[in-house]
DNA sequence: CTCAGCTCCTGCGGGC
DNA sequence: TGCCCGCAGGAGCTGA
C-alpha cells in the first residue's frame, strides 16, 4: 500500500507516541517478515529510548539511544500491506483494541507511557532491521536509493541526468528507486498525468523542458498528498487507530474507463500493463 | 550494465 | 453460498 506520503503520514502518527519514550516491552510473534528479523530483535529493542523518528524513501527510521551497544536505528518498511496500529492508555476510547493479538500482528511494542504499537502485515512484504545509526546510509537497502524527492538533492537537472540514455519507459524509470526514492505505482501514474507525459515514452527521450515539469509535479503531488495525510491524521482516532490510510482523490489511478478530469478533455482513462503492473493514463492529455 | 519477467505472501472482489 | 481467478499501493532476483 504505502508510498512516500503514506509512510510519512505513519511516521508523523508514530512520533507523539514514540518520540522520547522508552520501548518498555517488545513482542516478536514470528521469526521473519520479508526477511528474517535480526538476531535477538525484541531483546535488543527492549528498554531503549527513542531519540528521533526519520524517514528515508519508504523506510521509517527510528533512532534509539545506545543501550549496552552503540546507538542503533530500528528500520521499518511497510511493504504492500504493512500497517501500524496504535492503542493503549491514551486511546482507550478506541473500539480498535489489540489487547489480544489479531491475525498477522507480527510485532507489538508497548512504551513506558502504556501506548501499544502493533505492526500488522498480511502479505509480509514488509521488513524490519536494526542497524548502527552512524552508518545507516551504508545499509544495503538504503545505499542504492536515489535522491529524496522532497529533499534538497532533487531537482529538474538531477532528474534529467537520471533519465539520460535510459531506454526504458518513463513509468518504469520512475518506479526504480534509484532514479527517485519513494514513488510507487499510484504516484508515478499521477505525476505523469499531471505532467502530460505518456507512460510508455522512453525516459531518455523526454525534453529537458518536460523533465523539468515532471520534477516539479513530483514535488507538488507528494507534498499535497502528505498534506492530505496530515489532515486525516488529526482525527485518526475517530477511525480505528490505523495510521497512514487516508482518502485521497486520484486523477487517473484506478479510474479505468472513467472520464478524464482535465477541463475540456473528452477522453477516458485507459489502463495498460507495464512490467507486470497497471498503468493508468489519459491517452489525450499524455503524449 | 540494463531491462523485462517472475517471485514472495495473503486477502478481496467479481464472475460463474 | 462457494469456488476460482485476477489483482493488489514493493522490490529483489534471475537470465537474456
Amino acid at each position: 500500500m504505502p508510498e512516500l506520503p503514506e509512510v510519512e503520514t505513519v511516521r508523523r502518527g508514530l512520533e507523539p507516541v514514540l518520540d522520547g519514550h522508552v520501548l518498555a516491552d517488545v513482542v516478536q510473534r514470528r521469526p521473519d517478515l520479508r526477511w528474517p528479523l535480526p538476531e535477538r530483535f525484541a531483546e535488543r529493542l527492549t528498554g531503549r529510548r527513542v531519540m528521533r523518528l526519520r524517514r528515508r524513501s519508504k523506510w521509517i527510521l527510528i533512532d534509539l539511544e545506545a543501550g549496552a551497544e552503540v546507538p542503533e536505528t530500528w528500520m521499518v518498511h511497510l511493504g504492500m500491506s504493512g500497517k501500524m496500529l496504535i492503542d493503549g492508555a491514551e486511546t482507550a476510547d478506541l473500539h480498535h483494541d489489540r489487547a489480544t493479538p489479531q491475525k498477522h500482528d507480527h510485532v507489538v511494542v508497548t512504551t513506558d507511557a502504556g501506548a501499544r504499537i502493533t505492526y500488522n502485515d498480511a502479505r509480509r512484504f514488509g521488513a524490519m532491521d536494526l542497524w548502527p545509526t552512524a552508518t545507516l546510509s551504508e545499509h544495503p537497502q538504503l545505499a542504492t536509493l536515489g535522491p529524496e524527492p522532497l529533499g534538497n538533492d532533487f531537482n529538474a537537472a538531477v532528474l534529467e541526468v537520471a533519465f539520460a540514455g535510459r531506454m526504458t519507459p518513463v513509468k518504469a524509470a520512475l518506479l526504480d528507486q534509484k532514479t527517485v526514492a519513494g514513488l510507487g505505482n499510484i504516484y508515478v501514474c499521477e505525476t505523469l498525468f499531471r505532467s502530460g507525459i505518456h507512460p510508455t515514452r522512453m525516459a531518455g527521450s523526454i525534453s529537458a523542458k518536460r523533465v523539468a515539469v515532471l520534477a516539479r509535479e513530483i514535488v507538488a503531488t507528494l507534498g499535497e498528498a502528505i498534506e492530505a495525510g496530515g489532515s486525516s491524521l488529526r482525527d485518526y482516532r475517530k477511525a480505528d487507530g490505523e495510521l497512514g490510510y487516508f482518502q485521497h482523490a486520484f486523477k487517473v489511478y484506478d479510474r479505468e474507463e472513467k472520464p478524464c478530469v482535465t477541463g475540456d478533455c473528452v477522453g477516458e482513462i485507459r489502463r495498460i500493463v507495464q512490467s507486470g503492473r497497471s498503468t493508468f493514463y489519459c491517452p489525450k492529455c499524455q503524449r
